[in-house]
DNA sequence: CGTAATCTTTGCGGATTTCGTATCAAGGGG
DNA sequence: CCCCTTGATACGAAATCCGCAAAGATTACG
């Protein structure tokens, strides 16, 4: 399990910058302090965490648990596909008539399907796709994709090199 | 830091599916299978690991090391930036006269620029930009990219709501 | 074939970290 | 004013991490 607590349920709430009711921010300073860093080494021991945050060590652990729990970060590694497997990668723009939500659901249901996100501008869903190989990824994209209702068009951009991929927004 | 070994260097090594030298691909099931665990918990011991693919902890632990250190993998925490912060988010579609790489590179130098990939299709580059604010986000876009030696022109998708982000290519 | 050289795995022991639990302080309600 | 919830700290036991030296495996070469 990727999670050491209660089951992970459903990620997407409507989770906001700031909580309405009491006020305080979803996540204060110290809780952002310590995603940043995590964000540095997402090994790095609860009690270095929490003399960089000033916090003690359980504190920290009891506070990373939560946002672990409550789906706001997740530890994990991450890899360049094309590095690791002999796979194909694209990202799709998808153009939607009606109702966004539900086709978004069923991207987002999708194994071969990594990140889905809503934009505005001429596509009304991106979404990043990683696959076996060419005839999985034209299966995935024709066949799976365009037959789905609601979706207008779509453009395909088959990544031929990743430059760069951080998480570090928060150091800077 | 972020890895615990010698310093980072530059993460953009040539680094192919397979090794040329010695023929072995540069990851092997074994190295493929810890991949697979960190992706499910980042923070999963190493002994665990160990049981899981047939190795001894000290084994998994210089394995794991040896991939951090090639840049083959990071360990980190992933949030979605515009849950944590107030910030604005978007990707952007570049076209490029000339060389692509002398543009990838300047991209990936940005602080603000978290992801950067080459692609096939009517864009040839894609870049996901992480802002401040809506000012910060124009400054980026209008100022700092545009002008780039080399940049014909570019697409904005503003992010509205992310809907899936994960890093489980490993396990289906 | 040997054998050297290199790389990988393994087996420890000690230092460090994690984890569960108990305790304490600070707000809300009722 | 008391009860209940939330969040931080303290602390001992258990588990984990880490460095190191020995053993094993693989490759290159004579």
């Amino acid at each position: 399990m990727a999670s050491r607590s209660t089951d992970p349920k459903d990620p997407r709430e409507p989770r906001g910058s700031r909580d309405p009711k009491n006020g305080r921010p979803a996540l204060d300073d110290v809780s952002l302090a310590i995603i940043e860093q995590l964000q540095e080494d997402g090994r790095r021991p609860y009690a270095a965490i929490g003399k960089a945050v000033g916090l003690s060590e359980a504190a920290v652990r009891q506070r990373v648990q939560k946002l672990l729990d409550q789906g706001v970060m997740q530890i994990v590694a991450v890899t360049d596909p094309l590095t690791v497997g002999f796979r194909r990668q694209a990202m799709l723009g998808i153009n939607v008539e009606g109702d966004l939500d539900p086709v978004a659901d069923a991207l987002t249901a999708m194994s071969e399907v990594e990140y889905v996100v809503m934009t505005a501008g001429s596509f009304d869903l991106l979404v990043e796709i990683v696959c076996e190989d060419d005839d999985h990824l034209l299966e995935v994209i024709n066949k799976r994709i365009r037959s789905l209702p609601g979706v207008r068009s779509t453009e395909s951009f088959v990544y031929l090199k990743l430059k760069k991929q951080t998480y570090m927004w928060g150091s800077r």
